[in-house]
DNA sequence: TGTACATCAGTGAACGCGCGTTCACTGATGTAC
DNA sequence: TGTACATCAGTGAACGCGCGTTCACTGATGTAC
């Protein structure tokens, strides 16, 4: 998606310095994310975000150029949080017998995903609008293929193969099916999280079994 | 996805009767398909397919109540072809042998889904807003559902097995990863589409492999 | 400890514009006779 | 084959409203002396 279409300035202006200038800011974030689930992408406006967080729609101009920069804030604090959750457990299971520590906790992985995602007000609405909003794809894209080359490279290493263009895919595969397994949890509220997790891990580890065996 | 939010009349209003009125309802469609590519979900408008269309706003209003309705029609048309995709391939494949008809051509089912959704202009907007916009999110759920249905139903009977949740959880989640691989097909395009789908298509298949042998 | 002052933070008012929506109307189409 | 007429399809003009954005301004904060 690195077409044209329309550029946004999506960077944000004056950092807030004084305590009251950030209390403003997460107000505005969280204004944010309330009116991403209230209204949604297609409604939300500086107006309302302004108004929803109890001050001007100036002094939002203070910090943002205009809503994309608001959502994009609000993106990357999420792709964050998802890139920490990824490290933690990357760290904790990868043990010295090879990728089995990672293969076989996916469903951890998925789960506090979910966890981290869930407990953000509007996660879900979020990860959904920077998939639809093009200006911010960038985000959501370069938080996954981050998480699939580390992924890859140690994989890779573990199985004394060479970091090429397949298992990188495969990788970013397995990324890519892990949050839409997470997203499909947080979106079909029918559907029990939990078991919905598991089986969805189990998927994701059936493959690297296979792809482990066949080395 | 039940939760309220707002609600928004879906449903159209006169159906075209007249050749011209055909015309003028499929040439809305198609302005907003473009739309969707170029201006995006969040700026889309009435008057900006009108005039696209080539037509004067209240004629658009003739024929949709509002924007969300154009779109609701967008995305029913292409969850239509994706569901007459699914069938076409469930007949085709369904043999005398069991699931493995099915389960091995899980690659075929993914490249004809590709296909048919980049094929339409906007396909892959369409379904992105068919996320994120929440009045619209029905559309695609049901869709997935039904398919996930049609799958479970077959396979429980195939394997002799009952019908009970898991079976239909376990379709559920495979459809979703089905349409999931396919999107991020379309999404980045710094990937092969072709080695994906194949993966994405093997990934699938050895749960399921794993499934039918544990029965 | 007190205060003057520089800088940071937020306001009120205003603007032009595109939005959604409706009205009474004109024009096009198709068919009954 | 021609035409009168009912119905369908699309128009022009108008409306009030919320949007994004900017301005000169007032008020709050923190610190140098």
């Amino acid at each position: 998606m690195t077409e044209v279409r329309q550029r946004v300035e999506l960077l944000e202006k004056n950092k807030p310095q004084q305590e009251r200038a950030k209390r403003t800011y997460e107000s505005i974030l969280c204004a944010a994310a309330e009116l991403l689930v209230k209204v949604g992408v297609e409604r939300i406006s500086t107006n309302l975000i302004a108004e929803r967080a109890g001050i001007t729609v100036p002094a939002l101009y203070r910090y943002f150029p205009n809503k994309y920069a608001v959502l994009h804030a609000l993106g990357a604090r999420l792709m964050d949080s998802q890139n920490t959750v990824f490290r933690q457990w990357f760290d904790e299971y990868l043990g010295d017998d090879g990728p089995k520590g990672l293969i076989g906790n996916i469903d951890k992985l998925l789960t506090r995903t979910y966890d981290v995602t869930r407990a953000q007000v509007g996660g879900l609405e979020v990860v959904q609008s920077l998939r639809a909003v093009a200006p911010l794809q960038d985000v959501r894209l370069s938080s996954h293929r981050l998480m699939a080359a580390q992924f890859a490279t140690t994989v890779a290493s573990l199985l004394e193969r060479n970091e090429d263009e397949q298992i990188r895919m495969q990788s970013r595969l397995s990324i890519d099916a892990g949050y839409a397994i997470v997203e499909m949890a947080l979106e079909d509220e029918s559907l029990s999280a939990d078991t919905l997790l598991r089986e969805g891990a189990r998927m994701i580890q059936l493959y690297w079994q296979d792809i482990v065996i066949s080395v």
